[in-house]
DNA sequence: AATCTACTCAACCGCCTCACC
DNA sequence: AGGTGAGGCGGTTGAGTAGAT
């Protein structure tokens, strides 16, 4: 059983008086927070909870905040994240200046998600969702292949420090998959689709890029972990069990139906050196509980691959990207980790 | 004008992670 | 290594408000 952070019984609840919000300014802006919001309140002679402080000063009070509409451009860096990593409204939020997680949380809950159903075919219409493991639903095998990720930029989350970096130029597509009859996740106006099953993926405006390849992130912006040491990171994080279901999801838009193989390389800003291929023994990856330790296996593999180039005198360009390849068949899909 | 319904959004709750001891 | 507390996050709630009947 957690204690509690403050005296629940002597704190006041509900919304803030006018009185208590200059209270909190005038405070921080004399003291800052002192890092420690739970001692603030008393400080500042108010009755709340540190926390309640905390969430009035992020979300409310703090310099710089943006109230009131969003544009279409905030919109789409709404959807396409949303679409890619989900509910993270943290990230979100770092994406949109003087927007908070809050803010774009019940945007999205309250607004933008109608709007985006009102979008979709009326056929069709269903709460746009984001896969997670635990809703793996079978994609009709008509279904387009579903694009993951707008921009063909960097795209690297560092959750030690909350940094988040994303939506670069579409020209940093890593320059060896810029031919012709590709598909690419590239795009400035995002629209997206929901699918008979409520899945939601961005669909439109993409500009094909090269033949037989979905590419998730480009940028090499890879730097070794401080140990040294490789690590595969989706999206900056440690690969889990729920990006596993995302990837997923993303391979079995019809395209799922054989064992997928992994390839291991190496880049170095941007361009791709490839080097073997592992293949998963059955079926797509993060469907099997034993399926995490194939992507140690190959978390090992790359760490080793990292270390290599390490020994080679080279630098933290070189990123261990993952690339799932449904050998044979219609889409190739290609991952990539920077870290 | 009164009542009902739908919507918005500020705030809370509880869980998770991380840093510190 | 394990325990504890604070910060941070996402989901949910509910009071207030706008619009419909």
């Amino acid at each position: 059983m957690r204690a509690p952070c403050c005296d629940k019984a002597n704190v006041k609840k509900g919304p803030w008086s006018p009185e208590e919000d200059s209270k909190l300014k005038e405070y921080i802006e004399k003291y800052g927070t002192g890092g420690n919001w739970i001692a603030l309140p008393q400080k500042a002679g108010l009755k709340r909870c540190g926390k309640s402080c905390r969430l009035r000063w992020l979300n409310y009070l703090r310099p710089n905040l943006k109230h009131g509409e969003f544009s279409d451009e905030e919109d789409r860096v709404i959807c396409s994240l949303f679409a890619s990593i989900g509910s993270r409204w943290s990230i979100i939020a770092a994406q949109l200046p003087g927007r908070t997680d809050n803010d774009i949380k019940n945007y999205w809950n309250t607004k933008l998600k109608k709007k985006l159903m009102a979008m979709a075919p009326q056929s069709q219409r269903k709460p746009p969702t984001f896969q997670s493991p635990h809703q793996t639903p079978p994609l009709p095998s008509h279904s387009l292949p579903s694009m993951y990720k707008d921009s063909g930029g960097s795209f690297s989350y560092y959750s030690q420090n909350r940094s988040f970096t994303g939506f670069e130029p579409i020209s940093q597509i890593p320059s060896s998959l810029s031919s012709t009859n590709s598909v690419s996740l590239a795009t400035n106006s995002l629209l997206f689709q929901t699918t008979q099953e409520g899945l939601f993926s961005p669909m439109q405006y993409y500009h094909p890029v090269k033949d037989n390849y979905m590419v998730f992130g480009s940028e090499a912006s890879c730097s070794s972990n401080s140990d040294g040491s490789c690590s595969l990171i989706s999206y900056g994080r440690e690969i889990k069990q729920e990006d596993l279901g995302f990837h997923s999801f993303m391979s079995s838009n019809g395209y799922g139906d054989q064992n997928q193989k992994v390839m291991l390389g190496n880049g170095n800003n941007g361009v791709e050196i490839l080097n073997h291929w592992v293949e998963k023994p059955n079926g797509n990856i993060g469907e099997t509980p034993s399926d995490y330790d194939f992507i140690e296996d190959v978390k090992q593999q790359v760490s080793s691959s990292c270390n290599h180039n390490d020994v080679n005198g080279s630098n933290n360009y070189n990123n261990g990207n993952l690339l799932i390849d449904e050998n044979k068949t219609p889409e190739t899909v290609m991952y990539h980790h920077y870290y």
